[in-house]
Formats: structure tokens, C-alpha cells, sequence
RNA sequence: GCCGAUGUAGCUCAGUUGGUCAGAGCAGCUGAUUUGUAAUCAGCAGGUCGGGGGUUCGAAUCCCUCCAUCGGCUCCA
């Protein structure tokens, strides 16, 4: 017999060997059928696989993330078997569960397509899959005997994948005639799945990279009911429906033209108050947090971002320099106000007694993005920043950082944005040429931005290599009505810039 | 920029075996009505069917190309 303790940390004993499903079984037969995966001393596992000795245990249904994971993880599986079936000659990279739903990249045969126009046959080839009621089976293999199984097959997308895998840590999941390399778990069969949807198709570098040829990404999502997949199609049109672009639209707060040009948003008389009304609010704000208001051009000598360092990192991707008439001289369309902002300070000499010196603007800069990336008023060409450059002693870093803090809360707040996330963005230490400055500079900046957010107790996650050039920041991303988010504020420490 | 899709009156959309297919509702205008909260009645006006090129006796409808938009990827100073 061994031991099994449960979340509440009632223990109960079982026979060795038994299964997870059975031990739900124990509890209610209800909760063996919805089981799908299973935590096991903290490890998440298949809930078919047999328990030998004495554990903790927790058990997942649809209803928990781990559980839905694992659903829509499985999903993926059905869908490449699915895609197996229908477009014989495919190559299969990975798929996996995500926030809502999954996907499988694919790579098509030349000349072979998918389009909206497929995914009622994919969906139906799933569901057909799915009620076959197919059990996981998994399988652990040697590094060797895969890479030498998948060498054979010419499939270099999953030998790719085995190589960069230990030893020992590779398994494979087989639901009918369909295996694929998967660290797991699964769900105990396919039947579980009741109702499918493939929502769209996409084209995804490999391994993200640009250079990398571009596969076929399909997405979907499923359930254990149809009702709850009818219900998520219902929120999405809800969603669709207070979305700010079509809001925008609807009460005439801006607008595009194709004359302006694309991500050039033209803000229409409502549009404008309201935005006037936000600007107020936050001159208000920024008066009584010691912020200075500076006004500067919307162009600048294209030298003052070659000293930045700006248009090193950014010159090809910018809008190109306009040239005078005459002597020949070049400047670039403001692309962030931070430049300008040093060049006020250094206007005059300042003491150490003087600071900090805090200079705010709404300063409008113009970024050249690639076209496929502009989206409604959220990522534009043209764009007006509440801006501020804060200028301070080493001394006083940690203590302004926090007042920034507190500001960007305290504007949220107002604003109810209720939901959002907080990041702190470090530079990625195998990659340092990608970022100006010294080590010792990078170092008192990152450690200073930890103990900021550590002092004001805010919950945050840190992302190595999100860095931007110059420095670690911190960024508050909030949600938008249809599920996507946005960086809002951006707090970034930066040693280079007023060096430079 | 890349993959897929879309682009018909101000708005939402119908119109795909190419041949009275240039339409509807709402909005607008004119007139009537005066009735308590979006949608009374009648009439009128409004479109280079995204731009350009091609195939055809004939194209909104087929082909090419460009532009924009949407869903992703990449990027995001």
C-alpha cells in the first residue's frame, strides 16, 4: 500500500500501481472522468501513469490552468494528426497549448496551402479523431534511438528538436496512428474532447527568427463541451465589439486616410477634447510630482542621435533623413524625445544641489514600423509620449525610481486600469553587444530597479534580454478590450545616454 | 517586411456558372406628422464596386500588380 496525501492534506492509502483517474474514482466518478492531468510531488504528469509509491498529489480538470494546458496541448497533437491526414507530405515543428487554445506550426510541401476555407474539414477530421477515443501512450526513448528514428524519416524540424533534449528526459506520446516527440502530460484519451474550433491560420518563422524559413501556423482551441466552446465564440464577439478601433470609429474620436498615410492617426473634434482632457489630467500630475514642462522640435540634427547612439541601433529601421535644400545638412523626424531632453539639461551647468531636475513634455515622435505591425491606436507611426527625463544623483536613483512608481500607479489608478502586469526587463548576459554601455553601469541600473520594485512590494516578473539597448526598464503592460497587451508606462534607468 | 484573408454608397452589408447587378437598411436632404426618449410616413440625393493593368463581344464578378485594412509572425528606441 502507499500513501497518497491530497491538497488538504488528508492522506488517504491505496494499492501500489494504482492511477490517478483511480484514485479520483475514490472520491467521485465524476471527478475520474474529468480528470486530465495530475500533479505528482509537484510535477505534472499524465493521470494514467501509475503510481508506485507514496506522494502528494493534485488532480486537474478543465477547470484548472494546468488542466487546460494539458487539453489544449493534446488538441494540438489531434490537430497535426488531423493535418497528417488531410495534407499528406507535411513536416511538423511544435504545438503547443497557449493562453487560449493552441497551435501546431507546420511546414506545407511547396505549393501547398491552408486557408480559412480548410478549417471546416480540419475541424471536422479533428472531432472524428477525437471521438475515436484514442488513448496517450507514452514512451521514453534514448537521445540516440530517436535522432536516429527521425534522421531516417528526413524530418530535420524534429531532430533539430531532440538534439538541443538530455538524455533521458525524451519521451514520445502515440494517440492512434499519430506520434510525437512531448515532454507531456496528456490527456487520458481523446474523447475528452467535444468541441473544436480552428480559429485562424498564420505564417511563424522558424524558431521566431526572421531569417529562418516561415511555416504555417494554425490555431484553434477546444472543449469538453460544446457549450463552453460556444460561449468562448460569444466573448469573443463581445470582446470584437469594445474594441477601441472600432469605438474610435463609431463615436468619430479619430480616424485614418490612406492620403496621410498608414499609423498616422488624424484625431477627429471628439477625439481631440478627450484627449485634450487626458493631457490636463496629466499636466495636473506631473506639476505636483516636481516635473518641469519643456517643449521641443519635431525633427533634430542627425548627429544628435549618432551621439545618442540611437541611430546606430535604429538609423536603417527610422524614417530617412530629410536634407535641406542647400547646405546639404540632415535631419531625422523625432523618434523619441530623449536626446532633446539631455541637450536642455546640458543648456547651462548644473550643481549636484540642484537636483533632481525633472523635465516633462508631450513630446510627438515618429518611428517607421513595419507595416504588418501598425494596429488601430495602439501601435502607430506618429505618436505623442507623456514624456519625462528625470535627471539625478546616484544617490538619489533608488528614491526617484520609486516617485515614478508611484505616479505610473497613481495615473492607472485613476484611469481604472485595474488588471495589469508588471515587468522588470534585464539585458541578456550571453548577448552583451547587443547593448551600449558598461557592465558596472548595467549592473547599478538593474540592481537599482530590483530594489525599487522590491520596496514598493509590487508583484513583478523579470525578463532577461528584453532590455532595451541602453538599459534594464521596468514596464507596466495592461490588456486591451480584445485580450491583448500593451506596455503602458515604462520606467528605464540609463547611465549611457547623459555620458554620451 | 513575411504568411493567410478582406476591400461594394457616410455606416452595416446583399450581389461568385462574367451578361437589366449597381442594390437594401440606417444615416443625410425635402415635405408631412407632433406622437415622451435609437429606429412615424412619403419622396429625393448619394457609389471611378480600393487604385492601375489585362483576359473577354461584355467584369463588382476571372488573371496580374499596387495600396489599405484584418488575424498572426518578426519588430517595438
Amino acid at each position: 500500500m502507499i500513501k497518497i496525501t491530497f491538497p488538504d492534506k488528508n492522506v488517504k492509502e491505496f494499492e501500489e500501481g494504482i492511477t490517478a483517474i483511480d484514485i479520483a474514482r475514490s472520491i467521485s466518478n465524476r471527478l475520474a472522468k474529468e480528470v486530465i492531468a495530475i500533479s505528482l510531488n509537484g510535477e505534472l504528469q499524465d493521470a494514467t501513469r501509475a503510481i508506485e509509491s507514496d506522494a502528494e498529489i493534485k488532480l486537474f480538470t478543465f477547470n484548472d490552468e494546468e488542466g487546460k494546458h494539458a487539453f489544449w496541448h493534446s488538441s494540438a497533437h489531434i490537430m497535426a494528426q488531423a493535418i497528417e491526414h488531410l495534407y499528406p507530405g507535411v513536416k511538423l515543428w511544435v504545438g503547443p497549448a497557449i493562453e487560449n487554445g493552441f497551435y501546431y506550426d507546420i511546414d506545407l510541401p511547396e505549393g501547398m496551402v491552408i486557408s480559412d476555407n480548410d478549417f471546416k474539414k480540419i475541424e471536422a477530421e479533428m472531432l472524428e479523431l477525437a471521438r475515436q477515443k484514442n488513448v496517450f501512450i507514452r514512451k521514453e526513448m534514448s537521445k540516440k534511438e530517436a535522432l536516429e528514428h527521425y534522421s531516417q524519416k528526413g524530418d530535420e524540424y524534429k531532430v533539430d528538436l531532440i538534439s538541443g533534449l538530455d538524455d533521458g528526459s525524451i519521451t514520445f506520446y502515440t494517440q492512434g496512428d499519430f506520434t510525437d516527440l512531448c515532454r507531456g502530460p496528456h490527456l487520458p484519451n481523446t474523447g475528452l474532447i467535444k468541441a473544436i474550433k480552428v480559429l485562424s491560420v498564420a505564417g511563424a518563422y522558424w524558431k521566431g527568427d526572421e531569417t529562418q524559413k516561415q511555416l504555417t501556423r494554425l490555431y484553434g482551441i477546444s472543449f469538453p463541451k460544446q457549450k463552453y466552446l460556444e460561449e468562448y465564440l460569444l466573448m469573443l464577439k463581445e470582446a470584437k465589439k469594445r474594441d477601441h478601433r472600432k469605438i474610435g470609429k463609431e463615436l468619430e474620436l479619430f480616424t485614418f486616410s490612406q492620403k496621410v498615410g498608414m499609423g498616422l492617426p488624424l484625431w477627429l473634434p471628439k477625439g481631440a477634447q478627450l484627449r485634450e482632457r487626458l493631457e490636463n489630467f496629466l499636466k495636473k500630475v506631473q506639476k505636483q510630482y516636481g516635473y518641469e514642462p519643456v517643449i521641443t522640435p519635431h525633427i533634430g540634427q542627425k548627429e544628435l542621435y549618432v551621439t545618442s547612439g540611437h541611430y546606430a541601433k535604429y538609423g536603417k529601421d527610422s524614417f530617412q533623413p530629410i536634407n535641406t535644400p542647400a547646405e546639404g545638412e540632415e535631419f531625422l523626424l523625432k523618434p523619441m524625445n530623449c536626446p532633446h531632453h539631455c541637450e536642455i539639461y546640458r543648456s547651462k551647468p548644473h550643481s549636484y544641489k540642484d537636483l533632481p531636475i525633472r523635465y516633462a513634455e508631450f513630446g510627438t515622435v515618429y518611428r517607421y514600423e513595419q507595416h504588418g505591425e501598425l494596429h488601430g491606436l495602439t501601435r502607430v507611426r506618429g505618436f505623442t509620449q507623456d514624456d519625462a527625463h528625470i535627471f539625478c544623483r546616484p544617490d538619489q536613483l533608488k528614491e526617484e525610481f520609486i516617485k515614478v512608481i508611484d505616479i505610473v500607479l497613481y495615473i492607472f489608478k485613476t484611469l481604472d486600469f485595474k488588471n495589469f502586469t508588471t515587468q522588470v526587463s534585464l539585458r541578456d548576459k550571453e548577448n552583451t553587444e547587443k547593448y551600449i554601455g558598461t557592465d558596472e553601469n548595467w549592473g547599478k541600473a538593474e540592481k537599482a530597479i530590483l530594489e525599487a520594485v522590491e520596496t514598493k512590494g509590487i508583484d513583478y516578473k523579470v525578463k532577461t534580454g528584453e532590455a532595451a539597448f541602453y538599459g534594464p526598464k521596468l514596464d507596466f503592460m495592461v490588456k486591451d478590450a480584445i485580450g491583448r497587451e500593451w506596455q503602458l508606462g515604462t520606467i528605464q534607468v540609463d547611465y549611457n545616454l547623459p555620458e554620451r
